[in-house]
DNA sequence: AGACTGACTCCAA
DNA sequence: GTTGGAGCCAGTC
């Protein structure tokens, strides 16, 4: 069994480059669709010099989850996935549903 | 040991 | 369509 927190970080780091996904979609790819919160706490607690693409990672509206953290992770999330390609609305959510990766779903 | 908290999401009323 | 409650993971009090 691998432990949930390890299952997440292994999900995350699949990410493609230029997309993004949900906490959700993140946690039912783990095994546990209720997970979401879980999803967030682990990235939360993520080691600054980690490699993951933590950034590819929002909430199911697109929004970035990140700006109501202190620390202006917010505008640095913004930052690296419009150098990525990701067209971004007002700065706080993706425009566009083209930039979603959720391969076992077709919805969104 | 029990309760509370947080980058969330789903379901029922 | 909006509101409220429940569920999940890991850490802290």
């Amino acid at each position: 069994m691998t432990p949930f927190r390890e299952t997440v970080l292994a999900i995350v780091a699949q990410i493609p480059e230029g997309r993004v996904t949900s906490y959700g979609a993140v946690a039912a790819m783990a095994g546990q669709p209720r997970a979401a919160r879980g999803v967030g706490w682990i990235l939360n607690h993520l080691p600054a010099d980690t490699d993951l693409p933590w950034w590819r990672v929002v909430n199911r509206d697109g929004g970035l989850s990140t700006y109501k953290l202190p620390g202006g992770m917010g505008p640095l999330q913004r930052a690296r996935l419009e150098a990525e390609g990701v067209e971004l609305d007002e700065g706080v959510q993706v425009r566009d549903q083209r930039f979603w990766w959720e391969p076992w779903r077709s919805d969104r």
